[in-house]
DNA sequence: CGAACGATGTATCGCGGCGATATAATCACC
DNA sequence: GGTGATTATATCGCCGCGATACATCGTTCG
């Protein structure tokens, strides 16, 4: 997950950790929390398993006053394993956050890939509206209030989740007619 | 959390790990995913700390053909800490899910402390959706399609999450005057 | 009859992510 | 010249998850 979304942020240019962390939190703080307690042990990870190198010290000179950073930028390996993270889905299940991430890189995947994740996405997300749906009629009136407010507020979100899905797919398929 | 949960199903009556899951998923479910993963080390954990014991065989003979399972049940600290957990709030913070927990043994809350925990939650939550707010306009155009999306989706879902909140709120009070 | 399957049941391992915390330099402001 | 916000890197321990293993029971189907 991180990653995932790490790799595909330094596709756009060479970034040190606390840049990233900005771009992730305008990127995906809408449907997710950052933290640099996964930030940068993230990134040594990367750096180990070589998708990633840091960049030498360049230009030492030129506006000097900064302090000590670390700057990354991808490996060709790095890129490589992106467009693996980009192909296929993450594990389908309805908590599952990679999807989040796909939808951030969309613009740079190509449209068969697209379809591809957002109904894969809808599928396991019907999955759990209908386990929903079987709970709330399967445990009837015999809990209480809040509990079936909460069972309500989940089911909903779940079914909102579906129509915007739903769009997306229209929207997709629209412009793959034109 | 998992703690929070466990403690709570277990106020309820004595039971055993399998059994606890199946309640979690149909209590919480909704909300929240629970694993066997944290489960059982929770238990050990929990039991570590005094707050549950093992129950002793009790009706070793009785409808045998049952397989090995063990049966916890609360001490006094466990309550203790229990009603400590009912009482304050968790973190502050739009991701944590303390909140759903809190819901689910609010009838079990007296009024004064669901009050506190659900303009709480309620704060918070509008602290999000501010910041939501302000990161859509400052990004403004620049952003492509997807990525909008993705905000306009979380921007909505804590709107209507904040709408439901005000209900709860109303309804409480309502229900306090009678 | 037995095989196969799905539910019941307990348990562990490694890893990914988080909150708290430490450290330090720079900048803006009064 | 001090105070606080921002920039910046980093670690620690804990929590929770997915995968996996294993054993028993009831049912169903060939």
């Amino acid at each position: 997950m991180f990653e995932f979304a790490l790799l595909g942020l330094l596709h756009e240019a060479p970034m040190h950790g606390y840049e990233l962390r900005k771009r992730l939190h305008d990127l995906l703080g809408a449907f997710r929390a950052f933290s640099y307690g996964s930030l940068y042990p993230t990134l040594r990870r990367l750096q180990r398993a070589g998708l990633i190198v840091e960049e030498g010290p360049e230009e030492p000179a030129l506006s000097w006053g900064r302090r000590a950073r670390k700057v990354y930028k991808l490996t060709p390996e790095g890129k490589e394993r992106f467009a693996d993270l980009l192909a296929n889905a993450g594990p389908q299940t309805w908590d599952d956050d990679s999807f989040g991430v796909h939808l951030a890189f969309f613009s740079r995947t190509p449209a068969d890939i697209r379809m591809r994740i957002l109904e894969g996405r809808r599928r396991c997300v019907e999955e759990r509206r209908e386990g929903l749906r079987e709970r709330l009629t399967r445990t009837g009136e015999q809990i209480d209030r809040y509990t079936r407010e909460l069972h309500r507020q989940g089911l909903e979100s779940t079914e909102r989740e579906v129509r915007w899905l739903n769009e997306l797919i229209a929207h997709e398929q629209s412009e793959q007619d034109e």
